[in-house]
RNA sequence: GGACGGGUGGGUGAGUGGCUAAAACCAGCAGACUGUAAAUCUGCCGCUCCUUGCGGGCUACGAAGGUUCGAAUCCUUCCCCGUCCA
């Protein structure tokens, strides 16, 4: 069965876009042309460690590459760093990052999965884990590895480098971390390795050790992190500037409209499907006053939130966006919470547009409750003095009105419904029965 | 193994016996202005209780003890990190 690729040119074109490096691209003409040849696609992994439960708008930037060579007919291979995670990347560390357990490693590998499938095509995805080889690899093979590299060339990192000269440890089993990963190089015979433009010292040693193990140096291919939604730093999840993937519409339509307007393009350029000729005209048209800088963000969000809610979804949360902050309504849709008094208590149902629970508070029996634990109680406000706090400032209303008041009460006993705004971005309808 | 230096709130980092829930800066939150952008200005920024007050309580300066009317600050032991020597 011969794949029925597309012309190498076209091909190079389509997969150039947006990347920050490939070393070398020579190389990977050479690779696309034998493939062509031969029928025989490209071997392209990409190898992501689950160390938190999500992934974000910024792990995308890279599937999406490996999507573009799977668009291209060439074989995707989506490798969980089970085993590697269990390490940790020192990558971009300052610090030796703490060690997470096998059942961590287990759980958040497999929440991944059914988040990388929104981007990867599931059936033509060859997914590994590299427990399945470095789990096997005795102490013996682990000298031998080493035995490839020396300590100087590892030094030549970054951000050992660095931790050196500000007397930071650095613990000799993060060395590890680069040689043990290229033994997924080698294991997956990989013709190209992706990765973010961090990973670049990771990936060159995979290249050279696989050439220590006689097979053809892979060529690396490394996309630009993407910046998160402060402007300034890389999206990550402990930064708390980051999109993530399962967010509902709402919230990611708005968290893409705060991002500063410079940012926009290369949002445009790394997490949409816009070709790098539109992008460029509507950058244009936005410098010389013909598209509003908020109207091109919003097509940005529109098209972000399609990608993982459907069009639907993009349109309707555009929509909302509009009705809420342009026009100050109310959205079409908010969460509602409903308290229904019980004889133990309370019972407690919430929905939103895309889940729904319920559960029994039997702690909240007075038929007084102040606004600000209640709150906190709901888990809509981290604490109840931070609640009070947004209170007298200003930051929260009922019904559209705002109550300055710390200790205003909510009636549990008397059936009636509030809208109420929380914070800025926060619309709740709660209902007492 | 030895000699030194260090561990403070989300981060950086002051503070060496009471005036310190702990300077300053960053981040964060809210308000004003706007395009929920940026910039700017103002305020807030441990938890909790109430009668929301420059109010009460509790917790916090690596851990555990101790000295003291009183400790982030002094003493003891322990843990952790770095540097230099071997």
């Amino acid at each position: 069965m011969t794949a029925n690729f597309k012309p190498v040119a076209e091909q190079l074109a389509y997969l150039k876009k947006g990347v920050a490096e490939i070393i070398r691209e020579e190389e990977l003409r050479a690779r696309l042309e034998k493939s062509y040849k031969t029928g025989i696609p490209l071997r392209v992994y990409l190898g992501v460690d689950p160390t938190a439960p999500d992934i974000h708008l910024g792990h995308t930037v890279v599937l999406r590459k490996l999507k573009h060579f799977q668009d291209m007919g060439h074989t995707a291979i989506f490798l969980i760093g089970d085993f590697s995670a269990m390490i940790g990347d020192p990558t971009g560390r300052s610090e030796t990052r703490p060690p997470l357990s096998r059942e961590e490693v287990n759980a958040n590998a497999k929440t991944y999965l059914d988040q990388v499938f929104k981007i990867l095509d599931s059936h033509k995805t060859e997914v590994r884990y590299n427990s399945e080889w470095l789990d096997k690899l005795s102490s013996a093979e682990v000298v031998k590895l080493c035995a490839h590299y020396s300590l100087a060339r590892m030094l030549e990192r970054e951000d050992f480098r660095s931790r050196l000269a500000n007397q930071q440890p650095i613990s000799v089993h993060e060395l590890l971390y680069p040689l043990l990963t290229a033994m997924d190089a080698v294991q997956l015979k990989s013709d190209v390795e992706l990765g973010a433009t961090e990973q670049k010292f990771n990936l060159l040693v995979h290249r050279d050790i696989q050439r220590e193990y006689g097979l053809d140096g892979q060529v690396c291919l490394t996309m630009p992190i993407l910046v998160g939604l402060d402007g300034s730093k890389k999206m990550s999840k402990s930064l708390g500037n980051y999109v993530g993937i399962t967010e509902s519409p709402a919230d990611i339509f708005g968290k893409m409209m705060s991002i500063p307007d410079d940012l926009m393009w290369s949002y445009y350029e790394l997490v949409t499907d816009r070709a790098p000729e539109e992008i460029a005209a509507l950058k244009s048209e936005v410098s010389s006053g013909k598209l509003h800088p908020m109207d091109t963000k919003m097509k940005l969000a529109t098209e972000v939130v399609s990608g993982f809610h459907g069009a639907d979804a993009g349109k309707k949360a555009a929509e909302n966006f509009q009705r809420v902050f342009r026009d100050r309504q109310t959205p079409a849709e908010m969460k509602e919470i409903v308290l229904k008094r019980m004889p133990m208590g309370f019972s407690i149902r919430w929905k939103t547009t895309s889940s729904q629970g319920s559960h029994m508070a039997t702690d909240l029996p007075k038929a007084q409750e102040k606004w600000s634990k209640l709150l906190a109680y709901l888990g809509e406000a981290p604490s109840a003095s931070e609640a009070e706090r947004l209170m007298k400032q200003g930051g929260f209303e009922i019904n559209g009105d705002p109550v300055k008041d710390p200790i205003c009460k909510i009636d549990l006993n008397s059936p009636s419904a509030y809208e109420v705004r929380v914070g800025k971005k926060k619309f709740l309808r709660i209902v007492v029965e």
